[in-house]
Formats: C-alpha cells, sequence, structure tokens
DNA sequence: TTGTACGCGTTATCAA
DNA sequence: TTGATAACGCGTACAA
C-alpha cells in the first residue's frame, strides 16, 4: 500500500539531511536558499504531504484537533451552533470533529472516549439530558474541556449558557400585558435543564403577576410537533387556555398546526426562535438567543482554555431577547 | 507536561511486556488469564487511554478519521446531509471531521489539504460553486473520496446527485395543470450546478407543453430571501406572472413574503422542502429529495471504497419527489 | 504464550 | 547552518 513520500524520500531527492527537511517544512529561516531551492523542488516533484499524525506524538506537539459533541447535527438549533464553533476554531488553524449522542449519556461517553484516543486537544461538549460519567471520575490528564446550552456534569468546566428563566418570564409577562390569565405552558421534559429553567421562569413571572399557576395548564414531555400539536388542542377545548407559552420550536409548530387545525388561535410566545417564524399567521413572536455566539463563546473560551488562559467567570450566561412578531396579540 | 499513561507504564505496572499489553488492547485472545488480570488492573488504577494517532502511522493502519466538506454547516440542508454522513460512518467505527467551505474554492482546496496532512482516511465533498484545484493534477496517492449534490470536478470520483431537472420539470408541469402559462423561474446563479439542472427541467417542461420560454420570467442570481421576494413583486406587477416556481428553498421563502406583503398570492411550487412548509397558509407545495439518504449514500459509497469496493456505478441519481401540499392551486 | 528489537514519520538535541 | 542520532507511542517479525 503507498503511504506517500516521506520526508527522507524528500531529504535523498534533495541530496540533504533529514532534519534540514524538516526545519524548511516548519518554516525556520536559517536555512540556506541554495538548499532551500532544492528541498522545494523535491517537495514539488515528489507531491510530499507532511504527516501531522506523526508529528503529533512528539513530546510538545498535539493534534490541533478539537471535539465536538452535541445532541443531533440534524437540528437547526445545534447546526447553528456548531458553525459558530467551527468559525472560532477554523480561525485559530484547529479542525474540528464532530458527533452526535442522540442525548443518549452512554453514547456521549463513548464518544468523548474516542476523540480522547484519537488525542484532541479539547472538547465541547453539549451534556445529554441526564445520566453520563461523571468528570471527575475520569483518569487524568484531563484534556481541555467547555460545556455549552447546559449545565456541566459533575466535576465539569467552564460552561456557556442562554438565560432561559429570564427569557421565559419576559415572554410570559407579554401574554399577561396582552390580558392572559390562563397561560399553558406546552414544553419537554422537566429533566431538561433548559426546560426546567424556562418553567420557573414561566412560574416567576406568573406570580409576580398575581396570578395563580395551575397545574393542568403545564405541560412537559412534549417531544414532537404532532404531540405538541394534540396537547395544545386539549389545553384549549378542555382546560379553557387562553394564551401558549411554548416552551422550545418544536412546541411552537406544534401550537401553530393546533391553530390551523381548528381554524382559530389564541396568543403564543415560543421560546428558541426558527426558520420561518416571520411566515406563520400572524408572524410569531419568540424569545430567543444567538446559538452560533454561543457556540464561538463556548469556541474562544475552549482555545484560552488550551493556551493556558483560565475564563474569568466559572460561568458565562447569555441573555434571551425578545423578537416580538405579533403573535402575542389578541384575535382584533 | 502530562501526556497521560502510556503502554510501557501499563507493562511496568503489571510486570510485563510491552508486546502483551498491546496484544491485550488489541483485544488479542492469547493471553495467560492471569497476566490478563494484572495488566487489566494497571490499566485501570493509571487510567491509560490508547493513542490512535500513534497506533496510525504504523504500517497498515489508518486513522479510521473521515473527512466531510461542505458549503455552510449552518445551512439546515447541508447540516442534514451532515447527519446523515454521520449515522453510516459511525455506524462503521469512524469519527467525522466536519468543515465548511463558504463555497470559496481556494478555502476548499486548503481543507482538502488539512484533512489529507492529518491523515483522514477518506474525504466526502460537496464541490464549491467554481474554480478550485483539480484533482487529476494532486500528486498520487489520491484518497478514496466520493463528491455529493453537484458534479465531482476535474479528475473527481463517484457522485451522488439528485435529479434535480426532473424534478424541476415535475415542478413546473404541476404548475401548467393548474392553468398557468406565465410561470416565473426564480433561483440562484447559473454557475451553480444544480441552478442550471433545475432551470434547464424548467425550461423542458414547458416546451413539452408548448408554451414559450420567456426570459424576462427567468431570474438568476438571487442569493437571500430578501432578493427573491423584491424579484417574486417585480415578476408580478411587472411582468404579469402567473406562477412562480422557486428554485430553492431560500426562493420560496421569498416568494412568501412577498405575496404576504402584496396580501396576494399565485400559485408556487418550491425546490427543496422547508422546516415550516406546512405551516405556510397554504401549505407549500414543494419537490425535494432525501437529503440525509443522500449524505448516507455517499458515506457507505465511500467506505466501500476505502475496503477496495468500486461502486458499480460512477454517479448515483436519487430521485425528487413531489409533496404536494395545495400552494401550487389557484386562489378560489 | 511471551518478550526483544525494530520501524512507522516526525522533531529535538547536540556536536560538527 | 547542517547533520547523525535519539526519542515519541505503538504494533509486529522473529526468537525464546
Amino acid at each position: 500500500m503507498d503511504r506517500g513520500p516521506t520526508m527522507i524520500d524528500v531529504a535523498e531527492a534533495a541530496s540533504v539531511s533529514l532534519k534540514t527537511v524538516s526545519r524548511y517544512v516548519n518554516g525556520a529561516t536559517n536555512i540556506n536558499p541554495e538548499l532551500a531551492e532544492r528541498i522545494r523542488e523535491a517537495v514539488q516533484t515528489l507531491g510530499y504531504r507532511r504527516n501531522l499524525a506523526a508529528a503529533s506524538i512528539r513530546p510538545g506537539w498535539t493534534s490541533r484537533m478539537l471535539g465536538l459533541i452535541i445532541g443531533d447535527l440534524g437540528n437547526p438549533y445545534y447546526s447553528t451552533l456548531a458553525r459558530g464553533v467551527e468559525r472560532e476554531v477554523h480561525a485559530r488553524g484547529y479542525i474540528l470533529t464532530t458527533a452526535s449522542s442522540d442525548e443518549d449519556a452512554t453514547r456521549n461517553d463513548e464518544l468523548v472516549d474516542r476523540m480522547l484516543e484519537q488525542r484532541v486537544d479539547g472538547l465541547i461538549i453539549v451534556p445529554p439530558y441526564t445520566g453520563g460519567r461523571s468528570w471527575a471520575d475520569l483518569p487524568p490528564p484531563l484534556p481541555p474541556r467547555v460545556f455549552v446550552d447546559r449545565p456541566a456534569p459533575d466535576g465539569g468546566g467552564p460552561t456557556v449558557l442562554a438565560d432561559n428563566a429570564a427569557g421565559a418570564a419576559r415572554a410570559v409577562e407579554l401574554l399577561l400585558q396582552e390580558g392572559a390569565t390562563r397561560i399553558a405552558f406546552v414544553g419537554d421534559s422537566e429533566l431538561i435543564s433548559t426546560m426546567a429553567e424556562r418553567r420557573q421562569g414561566y412560574e416567576a413571572a406568573l406570580l409576580a403577576a398575581g396570578v395563580e399557576v395551575e397545574p393542568s395548564l403545564v405541560n412537559h414531555g412534549v417531544h414532537t410537533d404532532e404531540q405538541a400539536a394534540r396537547t395544545v388542542e386539549t389545553l384549549l377545548t378542555e382546560h379553557g387556555a387562553d394564551a401558549v407559552f411554548a416552551a422550545n420550536n418544536r412546541a411552537s409548530i406544534g401550537a401553530l398546526r393546533a391553530f390551523r387545525a381548528r381554524g382559530e388561535r389564541v396568543p403564543l410566545v415560543g421560546f428558541d426562535d426558527f426558520e420561518s417564524a416571520e411566515l406563520t399567521s400572524p408572524p410569531t413572536t419568540v424569545v430567543s438567543h444567538d446559538i452560533a455566539e454561543m457556540g464561538a463563546i463556548a469556541a474562544r473560551t475552549l482555545l484560552d482554555l488550551i493556551d493556558g488562559v483560565e475564563p474569568i467567570e466559572r460561568s458565562i450566561v447569555l441573555p434571551a431577547v425578545l423578537r416580538q412578531r405579533g403573535s402575542e396579540k389578541r384575535l382584533q
């Protein structure tokens, strides 16, 4: 099997020593121009390509590869985050290996192991919903690592989060201003930290306004648009909900489907923006944060960590902003 | 700097030779159970992790890493494709490094070089719109590689494509059936092969129906929704278009925006599905292909190639199917 | 079944 | 400025 020419081949072709080629390849300046030219030629004609894997096993050298583990690359939320990470990482000369954990803790741990065996210089991880190994139990040396979107697991590390509670409260306040009194909460499992926080924000806003929290209006465990649509339908027909806070974009889309099927809508505010929120009738109001920026910040934090710069804050929280588009209003 | 324990450390701790540890780690069966147990313990207590980068430089061994280069990870179209690739790749024990070329040929070539230096076992590439290096000019050995979504460049390799022309023709036929006679084409630059093919399908369908192709109705170079919205507005007010074929999803979204701004719509069929096509009023009819499946097929083709199995077909073409939802109809 | 010795492609030391 | 030689962590002939 042909593995391509090596430095030795180049050295022979250029009639210089191995070390001189190494110097040339690594951009050393103290090289006789004549030899440099011979080496350049040899590299050209042989089609030499350096072997970074071989270089990386030398002491003091690294792979200049980073690992990113997210829930699902196919989910626009995470791919946007990945894009933000990628931008920063490439700007600093690293490449990125990406993998989806499918929110499975075991799978997540396997991917961590695999990437560490591949000797990535650091990891950016969106922790799976629940469970998984504690970082405190891992054998040293622990790699530089940063957690995003959800709190770091036990023994974790620096974390970049969105302000879920404040964002949710902001959404609910808006619905209250519009005169709603029976605001439904529709979201995924409470075991997901973002969901629990958004739920807290929802309750805090209600309490602050003197509105009682009614358990029958709070719905967790909604994984798909279809489930969300059925849930919203039930909330409207059986529980007298007069507004909906959709705690993620699947819930928003489900609510919109339910409205369409019913031919009737109530005020709606969602959490997380989605591609065509502006195309719905009326356009959908959401609270959302800059996901790509969240990824970029996580990447910068990790790269700093690799360079030995400890982050000032152990946890960075990004604000969620309101994008008011009309769906929070009552029907005219 | 601590680089973690090596096989030598494990061998010493377990009082066995290096080779026995190597055998153990690689799952050889012919090991004295007693020694195996000692090694297991040593691995456990030392927290040994194998160094795949070091292993990969041995003859006959590889990195078990694959590279994927796409236009933009943040674009749902490509992230869906990436997810399809990832699924197959992980199932066969590989990890995937992903990178966005931003449709820049030079950037694409740089990424190819970097991944080859990192010694990936193969590459999956969405070729940038235009230009870039010819594969025929690259020095051997050329890595296993597969191209997706657009035709392979000069000297390329196996390719997985969608049937753009047939899909576009199908969309236009549907609009013709609804009685449209002045069907506008709205899409991105003709330099993008998918766009050129969709344009061809558009013209072929018109000609087959005996409808003349009118240049003023054909619009290339639309990159954003905003541009598309303005273009559609002009088509409706100044060129008497009575239907729109939107050649990608940005064009679809732009058309929907223009309709909303005007408070009036004409029949519309788009190419490529989008997240909330079912939420628009009416739901948007599209022709689309299975992007994740396209990625999965590309991945399988590459993995086969790595195993020495040449693909039967040099080019695999996936059908585009019609998802009829109502937007192709005239107003009642 | 186990171990010694060597090579993979690269960079670093140190003497020339 | 250059070059011989020794690592880096690992897998494998080949000998024991």
